[in-house]
DNA sequence: TAATTCCTGACTAAATTAGTCAGGAATTAG
DNA sequence: CTAATTCCTGACTAATTTAGTCAGGAATTA
């Protein structure tokens, strides 16, 4: 379990999502533009999330992506997961091999460490901001700021 | 606050120095061989280990460097943001400006969840490993296979 | 049929992480 | 006093990861 921007990114992208989700589908052009991340580099980091089961790509106009589940079943630790691929943060990735056969000096700290942090992150799920009324306000200011769904007028109704 | 290999390079030397606090100063030349980490990095971290105040170097025969205080007042989080730099994981570090002037949608998000994670690694201190049994006889096991304290006697006593 | 949007893969650039090297400064043991 | 030990510094290189670019194809809808 890693913890670096690119999760962040990932996380920022899927919690815009779960922002918008009664609102349909939402393009990666439109988290493009709204957070300041790259159109393409979104797409890689779809791709994984897409693998990862966490968001479903829907084609042709008015699609974009949605969440594959509920987002109180969509935490944190998921996410990063999906985006960073590795899970533990022990040296030898969970065999307990990292010296010379044994496990290392480190071995268990680091395996009790991850734990718990993958325990933090997992009780952390998208809804829980979601569902908050100070962040729901923001969003809204900001998409007429940006724009947004200037086109479908039936979205914001 | 990022979590990188970096960091755990950082916390497993620190973990080894506090393991061995009592025996004395422990040199980066140990921690190289026994960690599996190339001394030259290990200076590089150390240098801003010092710096951040968690480490003191004795220099000379029979130096290393020790705890600079307690392992009950060193925590995880301290280390990682000693060589990690980066405190909170919001784009505009903190300042509001993310998105053309004010707080973007997910400042708020990443404040809080960079509040959260801090307090949760700040939490781990290292004196929690140090004092556990089992940890403790697998270094005197180690320090056995690594040849450690070889030409230091009394350091065992 | 044309516009939209996802989707894929290959490529490049920048940043971070990791390691190397050469040498100097302080300290201690002999 | 001398030599060995160890920290300490800075500049350099290599590998990996992160981020972004580009070109084009596939599905869907208006």
């Amino acid at each position: 379990m890693r913890l670096s921007t690119k999760g962040r990114y990932a996380v920022t992208a899927m919690m815009d999502i779960a922002l918008h989700e009664k609102v349909g589908p939402v393009t990666l052009a439109d988290i493009s533009q709204c957070q300041g991340i790259s159109l393409s580099y979104l797409e890689q980091l779809f791709a994984k999330l897409r693998k990862g089961g966490l968001v479903e790509g829907v084609r042709g106009p008015g699609g974009g992506y949605r969440l594959a589940r509920p987002a109180d079943q969509i935490s944190v630790a998921d996410i990063i997961q999906s985006v960073d691929e590795k899970l533990d943060m022990t040296k030898c990735g969970g065999k307990g091999n990292c010296s010379q056969g044994e496990k290392c000096l480190t071995h268990q700290l680091w395996f009790e460490l991850s734990c718990n942090l993958y325990r933090f992150l997992s009780g952390i799920k998208l809804d829980q901001y979601v569902n908050r009324p100070d962040i729901t306000e923001l969003v809204k200011k900001q998409d007429i700021q940006y724009g947004r769904f200037i086109n479908r007028p039936e979205a914001v109704a």
